[in-house]
RNA sequence: GCCGACGUAGCUCAGUGGUAGAGCGCAUCCUUGGUAAGGAUGAGGUCACGAGUUCAACUCUCGUCGUUGGCUCCA
């Protein structure tokens, strides 16, 4: 016999050699319908797992992750035996699952190219292998046994990875006529994959690597249950019209332009009155915390970049220089506000007493970033940075590292943004040579990072060989509305740059020292955070942040001149007022939702001119009551501040 | 940069080897006194650009540019 502890502590005495799906069995029959995994001593195993001895067990329902992740797993393989039986002579790279569905890379037979019209006939192959139901079988095999198997079938990919393992941790699962190289877990058949969808085709480098052949990646997704499915594509369909692509061109916010160049956004009228509010916003908080603001030009001496080591890296790959009527003068496009930072920071001698120096500017630089990459408001090749560079003693390193997390998390909190996630990137331990500065530098910033985030209560993932070339860093990432990361807010900590501009401050006894740099940029850069604005808000932006915000109604012509004496007092506040002209069909956009950016609309007619009032109504809440011109002013006062707690 | 898809009116899209349509928007006019409105009429497009096949190309082929889903990258 063997225990079997389950999660609520309780121990039950079974069989040795009973299956994980038998202990299910027994609990309920509709429970062991359910179950798709299991997870013994902690790891998740295939549900015909036998087991032999006393273990902790917990069994997994949809809700769990690892019972989706191996219901994915599983679709993977069926999509896979499909695949093989439409097209003969398709050769298998990776097919896991993925945080919503899972992809098989797969190498197309020669002059063979899938399309995303031939998904719907995988999709109907895939139904049909499913329905028969067929059993996924675990098989351990040696590595010579599983080399001379793929060998037989050109399996290339497959023999590649079979090298890179150790002989007795191989493990095949077949299903129908496929067979794959895998070591699990998976469902015990793939009858339960009853909601089948093929979301897209992309091209996806052999093990992630550009120089080497490009596979043909397929994306999909499936559930138990139809109903599930369609709930899942309508989700998809709702992101979509939170796409801040969308929702920026319907509020005017912003647009590109083919004649100004790729990924060179135009802000438009009312895209500026938003990001100028931002702007204003990060401003008046950051001179709270001691911030002077600099402004600096957007082109520099290329000596500039070689001097701070970015040229010698992406100077290839960048705009290239701009060259002058004088021989041999080449200036750069700055790609960064670092280097004109650390010449101002030279500008005169600093004693110690006068550290911290944080000069602040939302200094705009270019990047020539890969034409795929672009990505609407996201990714761009010229963007605005909330940058600030602080320059500090190495005491005060730490303080000042948690006085920027503080920002950033007042930032956030204003805004709403609930759901972010920290990481912190530090260097490869294996790869050094790839970073600049000593390894004695590096240690002292990547600990001053660990533990201000453990101080802050912060539960960061931590991330190796993903530092910046000159640093560590914190990076806060919040996610779209289709749930891919971007990264707003970072603090990079700079032992090198310091370094090699030759900076310096008189310490207090006499002698020159060395001052620490941090990069920081709440926002990130005004584009992305934007964008990822829009999509948290659909578009509904904070009254405080909301570019217009009351149109004025006169209810006939007569009353058109009291309106324009109402705009005037509310233009002379910094409440932005339009008269709306009865033949501009607003009302109906408004109730609509057509336009978002007027949340009040104040109606005025003979009762309200003859004793200075206005009707207010704000919408999606109607009416707001009868008030005089200077308590709307102070109501609407009041609503910004309550946003701003 | 690479693999796939897409590019028709300001927007969202339909359409066909014989030189174009809808809804919304826009313009003009009418109507509307408590209203997040109603009606009529009208103006908009060398069908992204360039080349080729064809008697004939918006439609087929190739190329370019741009957008887009991914990959790689992200100072």
């Amino acid at each position: 016999m063997v225990k079997v502890t389950f999660p609520d502590g309780s121990v039950k005495e079974f069989e040795q050699g009973i299956s994980a799906i038998e202990i299910a069995k027994s609990i309920s029959p509709r429970l062991a319908k359910e179950v798709l995994a299991c997870s013994i001593n902690n790891e998740v195993k295939d549900l015909t797992t036998t087991i032999t001895e006393d273990c902790t067990f917990k069994l997994h329902k949809w809700e769990d992750a690892e019972a989706k992740h191996t219901f994915w797993h599983s679709s993977a393989h069926l999509m896979a035996e499909a695949l093989q039986a439409l097209y003969p002579g398709i050769k298998f790279g990776i097919g896991p699952a993925i945080e919503s569905g899972f992809y098989y890379d797969v190498d197309m037979p020669e002059g063979k190219v899938i399309t995303d019209s031939d998904l719907v006939k995988v999709e109907n192959k895939m139904r049909e292998i499913a329905s028969a139901k067929s059993e996924i079988v675990r098989e351990d095999i040696s590595k010579a046994d599983a080399l001379s198997l793929f060998e037989s079938k050109d399996e290339v990919y497959k023999i590649e990875l079979i090298n890179e393992l150790e002989d007795g941790t191989i493990t095949l699962y077949k299903q129908g006529a496929f067979v794959d190289l895998c070591k699990g877990p998976h469902l015990p058949d793939v009858g339960g994959i009853k909601a089948i969808k093929l979301l897209s085709i992309a091209g996806a480098y052999w093990r992630g690597d550009e120089k080497r052949k490009q596979l043909t990646r397929i994306y999909g997704i499936t559930f138990p249950k139809k109903k599930m499915l369609d709930e899942y594509l309508e989700l998809l369909e709702e992101a979509k019209k939170r796409d801040h692509r969308k929702i920026g061109k319907e509020l005017e916010l912003f647009t590109f332009s083919q004649s100004v160049g790729q990924g060179l956004p135009l802000w438009l009228p009312k895209g500026a009155a938003l990001r100028e509010r931002l702007e204003n916003f990060l401003k008046k908080v950051q001179k709270a915390y001691g911030y002077d603001q600099v402004i600096t030009p957007h082109i520099g001496q290329k000596e500039l970049w070689v001097t701070s080591g970015h040229y010698a890296k992406y100077g290839q790959d960048s705009f290239q220089p701009i060259h002058t009527p004088a021989e041999g003068e080449e200036y750069l496009l700055k790609p960064m506000n670092c280097p004109h930072h650390c010449e101002i920071y030279k500008f005169k001698p600093r004693s110690y007493k006068d550290l911290p120096v944080r000069l602040a500017e939302f200094g705009t630089v270019y990047r020539y970033e890969q034409s795929g990459e672009l990505h609407g408001l996201t990714r761009v090749r010229s963007f605005t940075q909330d940058d600030a560079h602080i320059y500090c003693r190495p005491d005060q390193l730490k303080d000042e590292f948690m006085k920027v997390m503080d920002i950033i998390l007042y930032i956030f909190k204003t805004l709403d943004f609930q759901n972010f996630e920290t990481q912190i990137s530090l260097r490869d331990p294996n790869n050094k040579e790839k970073y600049i500065g000593s390894d004695e530098n590096w240690e002292k910033a990547e600990a001053a990072i660990v533990e201000s985030c453990k101080e802050k209560g912060i539960e960061a993932t931590v991330e190796l060989g993903e530092a910046a070339f000159y640093g560590p860093k914190l990076d806060f990432m919040v996610k779209d509305a289709l749930g891919r990361r971007w990264q707003l807010g970072t603090i990079q900590v700079d032992y090198n740059l310091p370094e090699r501009f030759e900076l310096e401050y008189i310490g207090s006894d006499d002698q020159r020292h060395r001052p620490v740099m941090i990069h920081r940029a709440p926002f990130g850069s005004m584009e992305r955070f934007v964008a990822v604005l829009i999509e948290h808000t659909a578009g509904k932006f904070p009254l405080w942040l909301t570019p217009q915000q009351v149109v004025v109604l006169p209810i006939s012509e007569r009353f058109n001149e009291y309106a324009e004496k109402v705009s005037k007092v509310l233009n002379n506040s910094d409440i932005r007022a339009e008269i709306d002209d009865r033949n501009e069909k607003i009302g109906r956009k408004i109730r609509d939702n057509e336009v978002k950016h007027v949340p009040f609309m104040l109606i005025v007619g003979e009762q309200e001119a003859e004793n200075e009032s206005v009707s207010v109504r704000r919408q999606g809440e109607g009416d707001k009551g009868v008030m005089s011109v200077n308590d709307f002013i102070s109501f609407i006062n009041n609503e910004v501040k309550k946003e701003l707690e």
